[in-house]
DNA sequence: TTATAATTGAGAACCATTATTATTTAGTTG
DNA sequence: CAACTAAATAATAATGGTTCTCAATTATAA
């Protein structure tokens, strides 16, 4: 099968900066207080795919004092706007993106390693919305999740011909 | 878009008698024990998208004996062995399904009423395996559940005109 | 039949997440 | 700027699905 060419996508550079931050607060009609900027800083500057703990863990960092139960709440509120992505893997803990920065993508994870590929197929998504159209939904969200092995675990396990072996 | 025809999927009759039954057990390389032939028979004769404890209230019926960590410990083993396939929505229980009796598909659940459409594309499918394949993953197995609003829900909400309305 | 390793039931433990509540604070109004 | 009020917070308890522990029981092999 042929995957249909996906064009480059092209990162812009975000600036987010302390106004920026605070300007998302308000938009999304809360207060602007420390917390919740210490926490978006977090995210933004942060790597992805993070889960709350680790999140707790960073927030922590810069301070101390702010409750887990905050970061748990603000992620929430995160997420039913829309301004991070929940992705639920099994019965593990959330992970957690920032939604605006990229165009949508699902994700390729090695069941052995964890590691995170990141794809885009328009093809998919329109087939997604045509199944759902099809029985009458209005679609509002998916998930795909493909699981897999990656090529340097393929290695390891001898299924690819390689150097290094778990003892 | 246009959805490609699936065949019809012709619904083999599958006779659970006990000697069959219990051979799915042996299958397994486990013990056959009057527990675990409780747990196949509701498993196999109930209903679809059964949560463990739906499950074990199931199993409760016959058998008020029967321990939930029993239910969940062959859930899990079923699972495992791919018997049963388990699907997560969001932060609810995990709802399980006996997979060996019909072709892979996919759900398409309501986000309001929780009712759940199956459907099978294979072109998905197709577009899947080359997606892993391009970045040199070998595929096992993939998550693909679609979220949206029910036609039934839809004119509850008034997004369609219809009757019902909730007080 | 006996041996033994697997299985079970009961309940405790776990862990991510959510709710509760008394206290503090942001943002508004005078 | 000061006072007010609704929102937000920290700490902690509670929740709920799932897994673990362990003593007692049982299926299977010898």
């Amino acid at each position: 099968m042929e995957l249909a060419k996906t064009p480059e996508i092209k990162e812009p550079v975000y600036r987010w900066d302390e106004k920026a931050i605070k300007q998302i607060v308000r938009d999304m009609g809360l207060k602007v207080t420390q917390q919740r900027l210490t926490i978006l800083e977090c995210i933004l500057r942060g790597r992805d795919h993070i889960t709350a703990q680790e999140l707790y863990e960073a927030v922590q960092a810069k301070d101390p004092n702010l409750g887990f139960a905050t970061v748990y709440r603000f992620l929430k509120q995160l997420t039913e706007q829309e301004y991070v992505s929940e992705v639920r893997m099994g019965g593990l803990p959330a992970r957690y993106e920032w939604a605006r920065k990229k165009s949508h993508h699902d994700h390729l994870t090695c069941k052995q390693c964890g590691s995170i590929c990141e794809f885009e197929n328009q093809q998919i998504e329109d087939l997604q919305e045509a199944i759902a159209k099809s029985f009458g939904y209005i679609l509002t969200s998916h998930v795909l999740e493909l699981y897999g092995i990656c090529p340097e675990c393929q290695k390891e396990d001898g299924i690819l011909p390689g150097t290094k072996n778990f003892s």
